[in-house]
RNA sequence: CGGGGCGUAGCGCAGUCUGGUUAGCGCACCUGCUUUGGGAGCAGGGGGUCGAAGGUUCGAAUCCUUUCGCCCCGACCA
């Protein structure tokens, strides 16, 4: 057991906490709300960015890159924008040891400043689409923060493109909502439910925002990442235009989407235990750890460390990475040596023994389980990559159990307020209320909308106005 | 911004109510010896302007005033 880290069932939120030490993942900043990613965690972030981006390349998309400081008018130029961003922005009011002429505000998106340059990069139906994402950093100055989940500063990706048509611009959206489910789903193990926002929910200035919510170990629901199909709205306050076909002059439709470091703490919410952090293999930047184990120093630098080391080798050969590391740390005595590991959520540890050679074996110990198996060392590189698949799918049912598990189907408020006073978790039910009503909601149980799941064309009646044609909504308590 | 906690060694804390030796304990760290397949044992050692600033007093970690910060719970948000 691990005894620097608060079982998870005596309090959450410290758990938490605990492991993001443990694991070293990150430690909080000088500045309030601000956080130091340490290296350990960043490797999480490094290989999360990879699947995103080779995802996004996948689909047409190509990176560039576009500044920290925004004009502060560029933000009042789209109504809605800048009321829901303006409470949150840092604002730079001097620089060059003068005060400036105009404000500069810290980037808390960049749907302004990618307008503005979009509005001179098009012209002709030619010039669209303009498929671009950026990975940057982003500031929003928030009351309360929590590491990963709520930085004043964080690293995300935002997607931004332009189109000629409507539907194409919703297209986009939704498939960028489905390679976000689809990267979130198989590689980092999360279950996604792909949906909707309900009008209250919606991004600042967006005509529609689709989300990837999923359920954290304690029922509470995460957002993952969002998809916006922000219609001609950023076009026009852009003035991003582009003659037709037919020499018309029409506004572009534009999209945006964005996923953040907010991800490593769905990973560690969704898949960790009292004893640390556990990584789906898929994402984990060390999938393996090999530990050379012996008290006889000549036996370790003449025998056990080349061997180790060839058998690295082969498993980075089978794994096709460097996803293998060799454990040197033989100042700490192997118990030391396995925890650290062990809290690092590494997916399986390869212990290399006199022992193990002694019988021609190594043995492999499963971080998500513990099951142990001893394998004929020549054996090893050939079925660790089947075992780390099986662990990465076992990862996956145990998160989508839990889901399944804990949504309760409500068809009264009544109802609803049991479960939610109760269970927790989440609530599938029908709803055609309004943004007071689910306000009300909120204020009454805590739960707010989180999405109407798509592929769910089916209507019925709404559990707290009664009217018919309501929608499949799903509902919870929300980081 | 409201409510509740808390600031004493790297981390976790005792001491504060009732002012009085040189401010303690556990873990971690350093050295040595013995150990070593799931968090070792013994011995020795280093490390503190007690969050900060004022005040009361012969004397303040302790009492008074002000202030800064952090954590948790809410409202706002990826």
């Amino acid at each position: 057991m691990a005894r620097n880290i608060t079982p998870r069932s005596e309090d959450y939120s410290q758990w938490y906490l605990d492991i993001i030490k443990a694991a070293e993942l990150a430690d909080y900043a000088p500045v309030r709300g601000c956080m130091v990613i340490r290296p350990t965690g960043y490797s999480i972030w490094e290989s999360i960015q990879k699947h995103f981006d080779d995802a996004f390349k996948e689909t047409g998309h190509v990176n560039a890159y576009f500044p920290l400081l925004i004009p502060n008018s560029f933000l009042e130029k789209e109504a809605e924008h800048v009321e829901g961003f303006a409470p949150e922005c840092a604002v730079v009011t001097h620089a060059g040891g003068e005060p400036l002429e105009e404000p500069l505000v810290v980037r808390p998106t960049s749907e302004t400043v990618i307008g503005h340059m979009y509005s001179k990069w098009v012209q002709s139906w030619r010039d669209l689409p303009i498929l671009i994402n950026q990975w940057a950093n982003v500031m929003r100055w928030e009351k309360r923060p929590r590491l990963f989940l709520r930085t004043s500063e964080f690293l995300w990706q935002e997607g931004h493109t332009a189109h000629s048509t409507k539907e194409e611009a919703m297209e986009e959206t939704l498939r960028m909502l489905e390679v976000y489910r689809t990267v979130m789903t198989d590689i980092l193990a999360l279950p996604i439910i792909p949906g909707e926002k309900t009008e209250g929910e919606r991004f600042p200035g967006a005509d529609n925002t689709y989300t990837c919510e999923t359920m954290m170990s304690d029922k509470k629901a995460l957002q993952a990442g969002t998809s916006h199909f922000l219609g001609q709205n950023f076009a026009k306050a852009f003035d991003i235009k582009f003659q037709n076909r037919d020499g018309e002059l029409e506004y572009a439709w534009t999209t945006s989407w964005g996923a953040s470091t907010r991800l490593i703490g769905a990973i560690i919410m969704t898949h960790s235990d009292d004893d640390g952090l556990i990584l789906p293999p898929r994402v984990a930047p060390v999938k393996t750890i090999i530990l050379p184990i012996s008290t006889d120093e000549a036996k370790i630098e003449d025998v056990l460390l080349p061997r180790a080391r060839e058998l690295s080798s082969s498993l980075n050969t089978a794994l096709g990475g460097r996803f293998t590391a060799v454990d040197t740390q033989f100042h700490l005595r192997p118990g030391d040596r396995f925890f650290n590991h062990l809290q690092k959520g590494v997916p399986l540890r390869i212990e290399l023994g006199e022992k193990d050679l002694a019988g021609g074996t190594a043995r492999i110990v499963r971080r998500d389980t513990g099951e142990r198996l001893d394998i004929p060392l020549g054996q090893v590189a050939e079925k660790v990559p089947a075992i780390l698949e099986e662990i990465q799918q076992s990862m996956l049912k145990k998160a989508f159990d839990l889901t399944r598990e804990n949504t309760h189907r409500v068809k009264s408020y009544d109802e609803f307020k049991e479960v939610m006073g109760t269970d927790g978790g989440f609530i599938e039910t029908w709803f055609a209320g309004s943004t007071d009503d689910e306000k009300k909601i909120k204020e009454d149980t805590g739960a707010t909308a989180r999405c109407m799941p798509l592929g769910d064309e089916e209507s019925g009646t709404c559990f707290f106005t009664g009217r018919a044609g309501a929608r499949k909504t799903i509902f919870a308590k929300a980081y």
